[in-house]
RNA sequence: GGCCGAGUGGCGGAAUGGCAGACGCUGGGGACUUAAAAUCCCCUGCCCGUUAGGGCGUAUGGGUUCGACUCCCAUCUCGGCCA
């Protein structure tokens, strides 16, 4: 350290001192990760990387990085080899909207934001690997983006094997001709291009995503919304829904994260059941998990966009049909579904045959039912669905009760079609099935159903294939092709990244096609065999980066592929994964299943990506609102930071609260902690001369202080392995408050606190330790050790209840025995006067807590 | 509406079956200072009481237990996510 960066003046100058040791590590590179060092056992921490918005950090990123900034240091002085690297998740709407209004090309604005994010970052002293820096936006970075989408592209799922692999393995049918023989390909990619409904606004000329649809009307501008069906690039997620739900098992999350996830997927075990259309050689077919109310079914709804509802319809009730499939394409699933206060409906005119008792039952249409969800048809139980209750009671549909509840009362209410009842109970109306409980009835009827050949036991999932393009500018192009023959190719992975083309315009095509369209040259591609061929113009979605980065961090500058398989090997998986649990659902799915088909093509070798996972709680303002610039309560790091140091930062942001809590910010709570960060500073340095304390020698340590030091030494080390980083904060407090009335401070136990803190407050630890006289980083010192038998008071104070009242307090040896304590309590005088004479029942020794005596 | 989480001093919080309120903030008093800031010391859950002391107290009501902030049942309120 060349002394002259060394800041001789004896005051807690935190501003230099900081800027003096993030240049030092930098320098050094003090966190540089060793790659494949089997010498030692690694530890990868990895933090949700952010996105560059233009705003910058607040004071809520820190947060989460400082938690995992602590368990990086510490871990670094525990003797691990750890991985914490950092990047920047910087596709996205916002840059493009920019560049809509302004013209300024994204890739500036992005560039500009992420030289202030990663300043603000840096300004916090965290210990990443600044080598490993990592952009989505990079070519570097999404050439293998790009690459995985091949690999998708040119993948199956083999049922059988629950596995993806190679679409060359696809076993094909025989018979097929050439053309059929593409189709059934095609039809069998992992990511592949399906007519889906999306929300197109005419007036904006573009596709909006659900949360920019409000009532039916865009959010910006308040233009009408339709559902339409337009050509979109899908992935397959849903063929890994039940390995996504199984290997929950394996990973070390919150339980509400897990339930989330649990619940998104949406397992339901049932029956599919056809029904008999009245007049056609069609069938209905629907998906229970109530086959046991086959019975009650008194009609039929299908989803208004059903593809069997044209051949059906009457035709007297046609216009009737065509007008509320007219208004039902204006609605979103959500208005359809949980904020329809009215059932709405029409019917067909047509009947359908129930299954198990050959009755005709009238076929309706009704938008409560979702074309995605099921088979887009149900069979309607009014007496045990509460939808379908209140349907049947507005059209006055039959209600007909075939599960009687153990409840007599209610029994009769729903046998008198008054009330619904969606619970487990005894069959009955069912035939020869009266009498069964629901449970054994659904086995039954499965069974039956099975060997009638009109159903079969069905698992439904929730989960449905993920919608991956976008019709945006600043995303990831897809590395395809479309043949004038119709027929679409993955370009060579040689000729990867196929890089973003310059546009004039930002917006999309008058047409409804995306930006991309607009990029004339870069659109038409001549193939070697002389056929034309077209680009894909979508984009992918904002997810696709992050779904793979924490994989780069591990080889970031390898050109020849993605990562390297042994650094991949040594690395993985993921130690610890700290972020917000806005993400619980969405990246955190989708990148487990980018993994899993990592996984089954060999790219990777386990089969979770992230083993434990921590949230942060959110950071509210002062007012304990939300943070938002409207409400003026916006906390900014920057100021912070100006103001009392990155150490009083972090060590305030930690010392809050419990990390996965939602806590208010305070201003004198990190002068709170700042006061604490210059006491420390003033017991061990002489501000006067700038040099140690003349308190500090080598000396022994009275028995008091060296129990506090070792107790605290025990907690901090216990609170950082469980997250508890306000407590260890705390008992660091507690220590200095005792520490600061001593007149001699032995070396050695000053280096124990100053380590200890380092994980909390590095640039202050880095400083004192630099002072204390050695010259390298303490980044890489091992970690002190504790001794219980130090930790532990000779003497203790026990307090004395009478019917569990405190009475008295006594004080005994730490190794006295239960009879000792016993007589001890039963000798003071105020336990005699609270015992009255009267003779104890019983005496309670909780050793080392308190003596109860009951009477 | 469903799911998840949380309710403890003036505030952030600590204690997860054993002395409720650690630690920090705020507030009050004092020392130092010409003065202020900074710093240091003492007090600070509520009620009664001059003190000694006593009573109450962890959202509410019930239960289990020698003992409950902690476990169980019910209710209320707030927050988040999903619909």
């Amino acid at each position: 350290m060349d002394e002259q960066m060394s800041d001789n003046t004896g005051k807690y100058d935190f501003n230099s001192i900081e800027k003096k040791w993030q240049g030092y590590w930098d320098e050094n590179k003090t966190f540089r990760a060793v790659d494949c060092d089997n010498s030692r056992s690694k530890y990868y921490v990895l933090d949700m990387f952010p996105y560059p918005s233009g705003q910058g950090l607040h004071v809520g990123h820190p947060e989460g990085y400082t938690a995992s900034d602590i368990v990086a240091r510490y871990k670094r002085l525990k003797g691990f080899n750890v991985l914490h690297p950092m990047g920047y998740d910087a596709f996205g709407l916002p840059a493009e909207q920019y560049a809509v209004q302004t013209g300024t090309h994204p890739k500036i604005t992005t560039e500009k934001n992420i030289d202030n994010i990663r300043r603000q970052i840096k300004s916090l002293g965290f210990s990443y690997d600044w080598d490993r820096e990592v952009n989505t936006t990079d070519p570097d970075y999404y050439k293998w983006t790009q690459w995985i989408f091949i690999k998708f592209f040119n993948s199956y799922f083999d049922e059988t094997e629950q596995k993806a692999k190679p679409i060359e393995q696809l076993p094909i049918p025989q018979g097929l001709n050439e053309e059929e023989k593409q189709k059934y390909i095609d039809e069998h990619r992992l990511a592949y291009e399906a007519e889906v409904a999306v929300n197109w606004c005419p007036e904006l000329g573009t596709v909006l995503a659900n949360e920019e649809v409000v009532g039916g009307l865009s959010e910006r501008g308040g233009h009408p919304v339709i559902r339409k069906p337009m050509r979109q690039w899908m992935l397959r997620i849903t063929k890994y829904a039940e390995r996504l739900l199984d290997d929950l098992k394996e990973v070390d999350w919150p339980y509400s994260i897990k339930k989330l996830q649990e619940d998104w997927i949406g397992k339901s075990i049932g029956a599919e059941v056809d029904f008999a259309i009245d007049g056609y050689d069609d069938v209905i077919r629907v998906f229970t998990t109530r086959p046991d109310t086959l019975f009650g079914a008194t009609y039929m709804v299908m989803a208004p966009e059903h593809p069997l509802v044209d051949k059906i319809t009457t035709n007297d009730c046609r216009e009737a049909i065509k007008r509320y499939r007219e208004e039902a394409a204006k609605k979103s699933d959500l208005d359809r579904t949980d904020l329809a206060k009215e059932k709405t409906g029409v019917a067909t005119g047509a009947y359908a045959i129930n299954p198990v008792n050959n009755e005709k039952i009238p076929i309706w249409i009704s938008d409560y039912v979702l074309i995605s969800y099921g088979t887009g048809a149900i069979m309607a139980v009014p007496a045990h669905d509460e939808r379908d209750f209140e349907f049947a009671k507005k059209f006055d549909l039959p209600i007909i009760a075939v599960v009687k509840p153990d409840d007599a009362e209610l029994a009769g209410q729903v046998e008198k079609g008054q009330a619904c009842f969606i619970g487990d109970g005894t069959a009955i109306n069912s035939g020869k099935f009266d009498g069964l409980s629901t449970a054994q009835f659904k086995e039954k009827i499965t069974e039956w159903l099975a060997e009638m050949d009109l159903g079969e036991e069905a698992i439904n999932y929730k989960l449905r294939d993920w919608l991956f393009s976008r019709q945006r500018y600043w995303g990831e192009p897809f590395p395809l092709l479309h043949k004038e023959s119709g027929e679409i190719i993955s370009i060579p992975e040689d000729k990867l990244p196929l890089i973003l083309p310059e546009v004039e315009d930002y917006k999309p095509s008058g047409t409804g096609e995306p930006p991309l369209a607009n990029a004339k040259d870069w659109l038409s591609v001549t193939l070697s065999d002389g056929s034309k061929a077209r680009r894909e113009t979508n984009t992918m979605p904002q997810w696709a980066g992050s779904c793979w980065y924490y994989l780069r961090y591990l080889d970031p500058d390898n050109d020849k592929c993605g990562w390297d398989k042994e650094k991949e090997k040594y690395w993985m998986n993921v130690d610890l994964y700290v972020g917000g649990a806005e993400h619980a659902v969405l990246h955190l799915l989708y990148s487990r299943f980018w993994h899993k088909f990592l996984y089954d093509l060999g790219y990777v070798s386990t089969k979770e990506p992230f083993h434990k996972l921590v949230n942060q709680g959110m950071i509210l303002g002062e007012d304990g609102q939300k943070m938002s610039k409207s409400r003026g309560n916006v906390v900014n790091p920057d100021k912070v930071i100006a103001d009392y140091g990155a150490d009083s930062m972090r060590l305030y942001e930690m010392f809050m609260g419990p990390l996965e809590a939602v806590k208010p910010w305070s201003m004198q709570g990190v002068e709170g902690v700042h006061r604490f960060l210059q006491r420390l500073w003033r017991l061990i340095i002489d501000e006067d001369t700038g040099n140690i304390s003349d308190a500090i020698k080598d000396a022994d340590a009275d028995e008091e202080t060296m129990r506090i030091v070792h107790q605290t030494v025990k907690k901090v080390t216990n609170d950082i392995e469980s997250f508890g980083f306000n407590t260890a904060i705390s008992q660091m407090m507690i220590c200095l408050n005792h520490l600061i009335k001593q007149k001699t401070l032995p070396k050695q136990l000053i280096e124990k606190l100053i380590l200890i803190l380092s994980p909390f407050a590095p640039h202050i630890a880095e400083e004192l330790w630099h002072r204390m006289r050695h010259n390298d980083t303490l980044a890489y010192e091992a970690w002190p050790e504790y001794d219980e038998q130090l930790t532990k008071e000779k003497e203790i104070e026990l307090a004395v209840q009478v019917n569990g009242k405190i009475k008295d307090k006594i004080i005994v040896s730490a190794e006295a025995g239960d009879e000792q304590i016993k007589e001890k309590a039963m000798a003071g005088e105020k336990v005699q006067q609270a015992l009255g004479g009267k003779q104890p029942k019983k005496v309670i020794v909780i050793k080392s807590r308190l003596v109860n005596i009951v009477v």
